[in-house]
DNA sequence: CTGTTAGCGCTTTCAT
DNA sequence: ATGAAAGCGCTAACAG
């Protein structure tokens, strides 16, 4: 089943049905009916790989994420192809793992299938890659990652002010003691946030001190806070990296049968979908995933089909205020962990 | 840049440098090495469209799902993409969005794309369209949702066996008034569960009299819940058609300051990675991904690369006891709603 | 073992 | 407005 069958059926030429399939206004509106009828009638799908070869366009967008299964990526993935199939493109994922040596199978991915542009999504990215991508004229967007040139573009994300954000929330409700649990220090975007935190306190004249790390995951975020409430001077509202560690976080505090917001306010960052179903719900910084995918699909689609050049784009997170943060408790009322009554559930 | 340009470099025809790049045996070492070098200083990377046209294989299987922003669909995705790529194969992915009409264009999509097989992970499947593939000879697997043919495979997921563990572990924890919050009517594989449930009540001699209906998302969850806690008789442990659907009906325990599993029992299915997080952890019905994305690769593979017939595959799910069920309250410690003490956390 | 060459299915000049 | 025909980059007989 080919184009040849369908231009015999319709009694015309390939190429009259390649017209007809593509939109083109020089055909006849009576033939491309009748061609229409005939790729009705055989139930015709044109070969994408063949008109990708014949016209050395492959409407395919690449989309490199770090783990599809991280809950920050799925919304990303969904508005990005949303935005994609309205556009006439499609998208090609690809995971890295968080391992460099599937990154670079990924790009190895995007180049074999002669993608039109790639949006690398990722936190980390090894510079000689990207030469491939330059060097083949090939258009590219970073989240946060990259450096504007000739038909690269970046989104960079303003985590000083979402962090700020965070910070103001907390101290405007009386709190001074307020730890932050970190990601991991091999993250550029994890050490972006933590710098943003030290920097947040110290504007409000606060000290920083108290930084435990996690891993970005519910474990890590766990067994940072154990470590948060055994230590001497308890803090009584934490911040943390992204919201998977807030929601471990959130099952240690229980544990010791300390109660949140009462005795501990809790924050975190990303705003997944999981967030407003904590219990409590949780109070985070949200980094719209749909803003994200606008801008990365802007960029490509601006750099590759209308020949703008790279730019850079700036998403701002805001604040969510949920039920996990409250008022600094009173001194007296303060409960201590010894003290604690009933167990968590 | 393509293959020519890397068969001049090397001095050998293009025929070599192709069978170079297919691993074929027939090149000697020493070419073969020669094409390589001469592969690596053009950084060159064949082109898949070219290859797929001209051998007539994709190596790519489609994998069209429902909505990847809900958690049961990432990780089939991640075990599904993993296990293609170790066997050489790729992965196109496909979003219904539960919506028919996009499911038409899916198909479409994997027609055009001429994949290698099809796995149609979403629970309902229009009859027309299973029709264009099996006309077309390609292998498609379907979740429990197709009819086994000659190119069509299917895997059963044993519902009865698993909502029947959940039933059998709160029996057997001395509930008898149990509940039941369904799926949507519209999705079958929600009305199975709601169906087993029924029998494995009846089975044990109890009344299946309290069944809610929720949308498998966190909000109808917590409405059906809601209602249920208002019904004069409060049911002593709620069983939920899926994970989603169980953590809005913990948020709405948590609301009206009961707890669990102290005074209600709950259970969800699928296991969630979430789930282990909720607070308590909740028990549930483990639908295992990984195994389901292994039994639809293997279909497909099975078929397309084998020349096997399709088959049916069979997983069972497994009870996962966590935190949320325990035995049931005695009459005299039995809170009621009134009496609740503290406000939810 | 290696080279020659005819496609694969479609797009796109270039004629008409 | 339509058709003829030359590619696009690669694979796979077929020869040698």
């Amino acid at each position: 089943m080919n184009i040849r069958e369908v231009a015999r059926l319709a009694r015309v030429s390939t190429a009259t049905v390649s017209r007809t399939i593509n939109g083109s206004d020089k055909v006849t509106p009576k033939t491309k009916e009748r061609v229409q009828r005939a790729i009705e009638e055989l139930k015709f799908y044109p070969n994408t790989w063949a008109r990708a070869l014949g016209s050395g366009r492959s409407s395919l967008y690449g989309l490199i994420i770090s783990d599809i299964t991280n809950p920050f990526f799925p919304e990303l993935v969904k508005s990005f192809e949303d935005i994609a199939v309205q556009h006439g493109q499609e998208v090609l994922i690809a995971n890295t793992n968080y391992d460099p040596a599937r990154m670079e199978v990924c790009v190895s991915r995007m180049l074999q299938r002669k993608v039109d542009g790639v949006a690398i999504m990722t936190s980390e990215m090894d510079e000689r890659l990207v030469m491939e991508f330059e060097s083949r004229r090939i258009p590219v967007v970073f989240l946060d990652t990259g450096t504007v040139r000739d038909l690269a573009s970046n989104i960079v994300v303003d985590y000083g002010a979402g962090v700020m954000a965070a910070v103001e929330h907390v101290t405007g409700l009386g709190h001074t003691e307020i730890a932050f649990i970190a990601g991991p220090g091999t993250l550029r975007s994890a050490r972006i946030r933590r710098e943003a935190f030290v920097e947040g306190m110290t504007r409000k004249g606060l000290d920083a001190g108290q930084i435990e790390q996690g891993n970005h995951q519910v474990s890590g975020g766990h067994e940072a806070m154990a470590r948060l409430l055994r230590a001497k001077r308890r803090p009584t509202a934490v911040l943390t990296s992204n919201d998977m560690t807030a929601i471990g976080a959130l099952g240690a505090i229980h544990e010791t049968g300390l109660r949140v917001p009462e005795d501990i306010s809790l924050a975190g960052f990303d705003d997944i979908a999981l967030s407003a179903f904590t219990q409590p719900a949780l109070t985070t910084v949200r980094l719209s995933r749909e803003e994200i995918a606008r801008m990365a699909f802007r960029a490509m689609y601006n750099t590759s089909r209308e020949g703008a050049a790279g730019r850079e784009f700036t998403v701002r997170p805001v604040l969510v205020v949920r039920q996990s943060t409250g008022p600094v408790p009173a001194k007296g009322t303060r409960r201590l962990r010894e003290a604690a009554g009933a167990p968590a559930h």
